[in-house]
DNA sequence: AATTTATGATCCACTGTATATCATAACTCT
DNA sequence: AGAGTTATGATATACAGTGGATCATAAATT
């Protein structure tokens, strides 16, 4: 168990340490699946020591959420304009085009073994995101409609990134579009 | 490993077995999830010895596997009359009547532990299902169809199963309609 | 009824998890 | 820059789960 004193969050050693675990645990979740991976995979990969993981985290699945939750802040920031927005289209390019921007991030994360992970994560931060009062059809549930929107939002994009290479920012924001968005909204 | 006998298919004793470890898994997947299920926890609630387990299964997914893919090509031939036919309303009526009338087992397979591991084989066997030739609109390629609507089905209903008591056959018929089939048909 | 073969009980080697201890190294603060 | 604090690595231990092997017994097939 982490020490709770007064400068673990100000250490150099500590921040070192995490990042070094954080990037250890990126690097191997493009090699194989999530679940196949030990912590001592994790602290070889990082070149710490076995103990030192678990005074910064319980388990494997603590250290994913802590990597996949801020990077998932971040693409949900690009996709919340969408529903608002007149536009759209618009807004779905500036999505797609964000994800191409990160594409080995978002690639490692969606097609790899944390997908389905990181899909639970998604909807559990959308559903924060979303306000209870934001309006939808009278025939779509709105948690519904987060969870739908969200999960063919990520279908599409995990898709675009492990078969779509010849499909370009245009192309897949239309499909965004036409597909996940516009069912939604213009009902 | 299981022996190749001759008759390792007709012996009762082997359908016994195979049958009381599939009840088993099933029954477990509804307590918790399907990672933290192990062998001998399979082996104890069926009945059976430990080292019995491996000759019919090599590992607690294969027999997963064997499980849930029997009852997927269940589901499946129940979804595919839809895009077919010309009243998609009623093939999704058909289904969702299909689900409702076996709803423990749905909500097992669909909400528990098991789900995303569901997940991937409805679309292995989606993509087998459908036929290359399968037309699609100009602005969406076929293989993506494929996922997302598998995909964002499959939401549907486990969303149905786990939070949508309150909604009728006829009014969750109607989004996935609405939602899924319309936007993937009426392109 | 005779033969074949699946089963259950037990044992073992191996891998991974989770924690504790302690000397050392590195950081923070003054 | 030095003193005090604290994270780190190395090592040891207890424990749980896996994948198999062996063998007497029970049950099925023929």
């Amino acid at each position: 168990m982490p020490r709770q004193s007064r400068s673990i969050q100000k250490d150099a050693r500590v921040r070192r340490t995490r990042d070094s675990l954080r990037a250890a645990l990126l690097a191997l979740v493009e090699t194989k699946p999530f679940e196949k991976i030990t912590i001592r995979d994790i602290c070889a990969q990082a070149g710490t020591g076995y103990a030192t993981y678990f005074r910064h985290y319980p388990d494997t699945d603590t250290l994913l959420d802590d990597l996949a939750a801020e990077e998932i802040a971040q693409l949900l920031a690009h996709a919340m304009p969408i529903t608002m927005s007149v536009d759209s289209r618009a807004g779905c390019r500036a999505l797609c085009q964000y994800v191409a921007g990160h594409r080995q991030l978002w690639s490692t994360l969606l097609t790899g073994g944390a997908a389905s992970r990181l899909r639970e994560e998604f909807i559990r931060q959308a559903r924060l995101a979303v306000p209870d009062a934001t309006p939808s059809p009278d025939w779509l549930p709105l948690d519904l409609a987060i969870v739908v929107g969200t999960s063919s939002a990520i279908d599409v994009l995990a898709w675009w990134l492990a078969h779509g290479h010849d499909l370009s920012i245009e192309q897949i924001a239309e499909i965004l579009d036409r597909l996940v968005v516009a069912p939604m909204t213009k009902g």
